[in-house]
DNA sequence: TAGTGGTCTAGACCACAGC
DNA sequence: CTGTGGTCTAGACCACTAA
């Protein structure tokens, strides 16, 4: 009963849809009735149907009406955090370690994933959790889009927690698939067969790529939660 | 240029944020100063501001101001679509071979996944691409949650677009891991080491738990993609 | 305590899609 | 056409908090 007013409408109106009393496709309150209904200015009840809208629950069209959406399992917020935050959010000590660090001229071992103009940095190393190895990383950073990178040190600290502090405002993309370890078993301590995640993911700054990661998780020490739920 | 004066502005700041011209912890003119700048209304200032709150590009702290926010992997939106859907939509032909379905009462083989009282509908299939294994599915529905489930036909159908049209509004919970195939290899044609992608979801309507769902991909076969892009 | 964001009002004009 | 949502204005009061 605290909460403001655009909220308590909101809540209302998400009642009303969740509980299945307005079911998919029914008509909901035009604005102005909502108004005499609540007694209050017409901005209030828009914002409250324009988060309901956000949320997939209502779709609007003009001169027909706001109605009550199709359930669809849509799309799913996905948390993709930093290793080394989870590994001490789960109490275990966190180190990174290096395997190979190397400048790489433009004509160098072009990758598919990564077509950087200019000279790159390829980082290889290990994500290790309470002395175990956690993830295998595999990264290449442009360092036109990156200055410092190239003197950076990433003994002991991952490459990926120094680029969020120096390189600033991103667009990133994820791919995320299950294969083998293969070539990463003996780094990872895992059967060559043994299923693993892979989670790649693309970054630029506006529309310069800064970097790409792929990171290798043992199948069975790692997972990804992604909720969808309604904001409270 | 065509665009509203709220998304203008809102560009306008973007643009200023990630392109460095404003860094992480610069703060932003205040909403009656970009009011004289811009020569609008104050909520138009603060509809924009409020979108790059929501992209969690700018902090807003009372008496202090708004600030650009440290870059943080923090999100991405994971698209989980319908398996017919994204098959379909390869131009392959869909089809859903029912397995298993069985009735199970309260005390009958509990799974630890899903709880819900009363029965429960226990379903196993296979989603055919092309007349290929796309993914194995193993399925519980509680039937006081979804009444008719028992009497609908999964025979070619799949269970999820069934719910989708026939239980209302619905909160979601996902969880991705990998593992190998063992005992669902013969039915996806892989071998029993073969890595694959598997996707757990738990529906809920209200507080009441739906249906729980296991879903197993060919690691080869599927990947899942998430977007972190501004909106435009 | 003063300045900031947070919220709200009571209007207005417009574009657009159904009728 | 007419009603709907989409956007915007020019104010207002309040809560919070950093100075």
């Amino acid at each position: 009963m605290t909460a403001t007013l655009d909220q308590r409408i909101r809540r209302d109106l998400e009642r009303k849809i969740r509980s299945g009393a307005w079911s998919p496709g029914h008509r909901i309150p035009t604005e102005r009735e909502l108004i005499a209904f609540y007694g209050c200015a017409r901005m209030t009840v828009g914002k409250a149907i324009a988060a309901l809208v956000a949320d997939g629950l209502v779709e609007r069209r003009k001169k027909a009406g706001s109605f009550v959406a199709q359930p669809r399992v849509r799309t799913a917020v996905l948390e993709i955090p930093d290793i080394a935050a989870v590994v001490r959010a789960r109490g275990e000590t966190y180190r990174f370690d290096l395997l190979q660090q190397t400048r790489l001229t433009p004509g160098q071992r072009p990758d598919p994933a990564f077509a950087a103009a200019g000279d790159r940095l390829l980082i290889e190393g290990v994500h290790i959790a309470a002395g175990r190895p956690f993830a295998h990383e595999h990264r290449l950073i442009s360092l036109a889009a990156a200055p410092g990178a190239d003197v950076a040190d990433f003994s002991g600290r991952s490459p990926g927690s120094w680029l969020l502090e120096n390189v600033p405002w991103t667009t990133a993309r994820h791919r995320i698939t299950a294969r083998q370890a293969l070539d990463v078993a003996v780094t990872l301590g895992l059967a060559r067969a043994a299923a693993c995640l892979q989670v790649e993911r693309w970054t630029w700054r506006q529309d310069d790529p800064v970097t790409y990661v792929r990171q290798i998780f043992p199948g069975d020490r790692h997972d990804l939660v992604a909720e969808f739920a309604p904001r409270p």
